[in-house]
DNA sequence: TTTATTCTCGCACAGCTGTGCTACTATCTC
DNA sequence: GAGATAGTAGCACAGCTGTGCGAGAATAAA
């Protein structure tokens, strides 16, 4: 045999520089070569562990997904824990703005590229599963506040990383403002 | 003198080459070869018009705008004034669809790009500024509900564009359903 | 018709892209 | 030690990119 590389912290440095790049110079910007020099790599050898573009593209996308499920399992259950995960879903700091990058960027790419096509619906599937949980812990099984959470959390998300003007503490206010109208209006039984 | 070319028409056909090119292949493939190609131009030709690459795409953006802008200008004020302006946002048919895709592949590519940062600034602005107006025409004058029609506007528009389930008629139907919902709580009282 | 000007178009160039191929090195097993 | 093999690294190539430049065609004014 010979020399064994640690392929899980290589994938993990990897999927950081993409994100870095992605997140500083936008989804075109995201070639081999970018990579490998932001992984302190020769680009031929991120080549032995990604031996195309579109798999480095694909793996960077991926796992925002994997993360944003490990924080949402990782959440304690108590009485924020509606809240808290919808806040998981949002760039609140520095590490999810990054990943909000990411993503959204994903979203655009997706449209015209197919192969992007798949991770994309499962993680708006996963989203939209948080949100229905949601929903329920707020107590309501309606699929239209299903539907609404859903718009207005990915609006929030969307407005904090393209408008200057839209901070962490904006959005947290935001949902805050938005979730207390909803428990309002289940409260008195508008919906169910 | 000499020939003389019809600027306007010229523009216009490159815009919407532009737009078809960017909702079809995404930001990346916006090049001088393919949009010369889609307009049916030769490249040096379109290069007479629009000498650099970057200002086929300033023009392509800054046309959705003045097109958005004209739509809601031209909106009658009547009794559903409000909706509709809203749905001028939305990605509700065709045409608007693509401007959709346009508008939000910019949002994403100004996050990158600093010249693109003026035009994406100043449609937020005004798209803010509608979503102000129908919150007026709702009777309130509320900052935070201003905030939560633009993220739910653009939440809704997002998922149009990137999650296949989501039918201009879903979009519509979720607007009303919000529309209601805070008319309900306007008439309340709850906030002014 | 002549002439000036506007517009069209092709060519060339440097720099980037993804990727195939090959040589080399370091380390694990025997 | 010897040898096999996992991983590194460089080079080359075709194809794309934006853009500079100059030559030509078409048309308006003289």
């Amino acid at each position: 045999m010979a020399r064994q590389l640690d392929h899980e912290a290589r994938d993990r440095a990897v999927v950081e520089a993409s994100w870095r790049v992605i997140a500083r110079e936008g989804m075109t910007a995201l070639t081999v070569r970018s990579v490998a020099k932001e992984a302190d790599l020769a680009p031929s050898s991120l080549r032995y562990s990604f031996p195309t573009q579109s798999s480095v593209r694909e793996r960077a996308i991926s796992a925002v997904l994997e993360r944003l499920q490990e924080r949402v399992v990782a959440l304690p259950e108590d009485a924020h824990w509606g809240e808290n995960a919808l806040l998981e879903l949002m760039p609140v700091d520095g590490e999810k703005h990054t990943e909000a990058i990411v993503w959204l960027a994903l979203e655009m790419a997706a449209v015209a590229d197919v192969d992007l096509q798949p991770v994309r619906a499962r993680a708006n599937a996963y989203i939209r599963t948080v949100c229905h949980d949601v929903a329920a812990w707020l107590g309501s099984s309606s699929e239209d506040l299903v539907d609404q959470l859903h718009a207005f959390v990915d609006g929030l998300t969307l407005h904090v990383v393209v408008r200057d003007e839209c901070t962490p503490q904006w959005a947290e206010r935001a949902l805050r403002i938005y979730l207390d109208e909803v428990r309002e209006r289940i409260a008195a039984g508008v919906q169910n």
